[in-house]
DNA sequence: AATGAATGAGCTTTCATTCAT
DNA sequence: AATGAATGAAAGCTCATTCAT
């Protein structure tokens, strides 16, 4: 008698693998996680993971593939319903730090080794990553229609600073030895609010004018 | 003066390892990168090596130490004369864009390479990175005591924020293909203006007032 | 005859898992051969093969015992009816390389790939070869009977260097990358009459003496 | 103070490192030779032998070029000052043996294993077995020129029937359980006086005419 | 009998580090 | 100080074999 759901059995293990993966990686880096580590996290053989991976790459890029399509169906749920954009600015900050703070060892992995691999894996295309921030300049776009953000601002600038600077952040949180040290929501909140005022419309702030900015010095 | 002075002598070869160094793991990443490429683009033996630096992470260690702590001292000299807190930020945003294009080597090992040494994360405190960041909380804490920056906002998620937008910006900058795609000078105006404004105060004071930044030609 | 016979039905599997053995061998080397492969060309599950053979190694010998012997009979029913032992000679060699043209795989097998088998070289005693090279020595030994072969030459020596040079020859008509090179029945007349000659008596029996050889079409 | 003789000393390890690895390829085989297994043999570290062979492969490669060089510039030395083709052909086979019988484990090596190599490294020509057997195929030439030898006997058939009687009949000597079980340098006159019979030029013996060659029946 | 997912031992190769010269 | 040959630990991956179904 076959087990009672072979697919829901693959998955399993597909997805067991995965989750300690993630652990792994989390804890020693990708470099120094070894296939073993996984293999034993996950309770198979370390051959197993080959059944289901073609190699160690393949299983930080699954991780991210999968992650981060779970990651973009959520923040656009959690955007449904909100017409104002600043509000969705606001949303998408929290959304991205609940994320981090229910998700530690996944955030870490896709903070930091998947630089790596969008570098060395020269072939590889972090669609998914502009997916997900392509939600945030989809924001940005909609608001400069609005005329509720300044149209003068390059909403791929905006999309990089503001996802840098979330990602920052969630990685001093990460790193920070207490953990509580500050709350993720509130910060939230207040670079959400930096952004949204920085970002915002036409209505300049009276009686200033902007000076030419000094050219820097060099060194 | 003749190059025969010892310790001249000894420091030369030590920046030769560096800047070697800084070549290769831009090129190989950290972990790609051979003790023995380094000594081959050093024109040194690899036993030299070891006999100015402890180990391949101490290269990589003393990289970020003696390149922030030069980019410190350029960062406090860029601001000298400046008295206009905003004033500062957009020069620190330039200057830092400035350094990344000027150095487009260092800018990725320091950018990509030090995040993934698990041990720099965890173990090693990166006090000259606080220390080049604390240039900009303390623009910040100036501002709010002058008065143009809210006071409600905290000088530490400010620094990470626009550290985080930078950082990321200059990431995409330097994985950009066509590295002439955008300007970052013109990039630096724009997240500066972006901060400036998100963080100014209800009664702006004169000259805070943030340039057009000019648009990305297209990402 | 229905094939409903079990019995027959396994006779079935065993064949058709030893004939992709076969293919699979001469293509890739018994050692870059996996047991997969296999299973796989014999349309059957990898476990299947464990059915029918104790191990990987035990298909190869298997392979040549049960061809070896049908290579036997075969040049025992060629040999039947021709008493001239230089005759006999002829067909032998003529034989041996029609059964090498006509299963080329077969032949690249049992000639390349059993004589690396160190186990089959140092434990296996491919007693169905001598059986093979016996049919020749007993030629041999019948000849120096019938005086028409010296009775000097050792029938082992004479059976090892025949069988070596048919070998040698059907090997360097494998490895040729144009298989119609040279003819391989011409050469079966040209070694088979220097042999012929070679051991030949000193007082010939009528009928023993070759034909011309045809020349082989360069190399 | 260096090693009185650098290249000496680095030709010495090369030569140490190849004599142990003939030895464990004759006694495993190749596949089942570890580097750890040459090594120790070696005295040395496995990854020295990395400092001298590019890989596995190439030590296997480097014992042929090698050791046939040797073989060839000896072969021509034998044959010196001997003008009689078929004493030549006696001398080439009492050489070869005598090799076989000096060198046990290095004429397992190049009989066995180089044939794999042969097969399966596709871009690799044994120009060096081609040269060695090109010595016997120039004696049969000159054999021929002189008279001696059948002008339609194909040279490079005869070199290929030749080589393989001697390879084989070394093959089973080195596989014999008692080695002293028949004596090679006997066994080198019979096969040499065989083809020398056989190849003998135009006195054919006296009252015999060839038969037509029975075309063989096949099974 | 048949399957094929799972196992895990096995081995080549790399490269940071050492140390005799 | 400088060299660079030598070291040897380390680990990703393969694949013959097993066994629960």
């Amino acid at each position: 008698m076959p087990p009672v759901d072979p697919a829901r059995e693959r998955t399993d293990k597909h997805d067991l693998i995965l989750d300690a993966a993630i652990d792994v990686f989390a804890e020693k880096g990708f470099h120094h996680a070894r296939i073993s580590d996984i293999a034993r996290r996950a309770g198979v053989a370390d051959g197993t993971i080959y059944l289901y991976f073609r190699n160690k790459d393949d299983v930080l890029l699954t991780i991210f593939e999968e992650k981060m399509g779970i990651l973009i169906a959520g923040v656009r749920v959690a955007l449904e319903g909100i017409t104002d954009p600043m509000q969705k600015v606001r949303v998408f900050a929290r959304y991205h730090f609940r994320q981090v703070e229910d998700h530690r060892a996944l955030a870490e992995v896709l903070q930091i080794e998947l630089r790596l691999s969008n570098k060395f894996l020269k072939e590889y295309r972090p669609e998914k990553l502009w997916e997900y921030l392509g939600v945030f300049a989809t924001i940005v776009r909609e608001g400069q229609e609005g005329g509720v953000i300044r149209p003068d601002l390059d909403p791929f600038v905006l999309m990089w600073a503001f996802f840098g600077a979330l990602d920052e952040i969630a990685m001093q949180w990460v790193l920070a030895k207490r953990r509580d040290k500050f709350s993720l929501e509130a910060t939230a909140d207040t670079v959400a609010d930096v952004f949204i005022r920085g970002m915002a419309g036409m209505e300049p702030t009276a009686g200033s004018e902007p000076s030419r900015p000094r050219t820097v010095e060099e060194t």
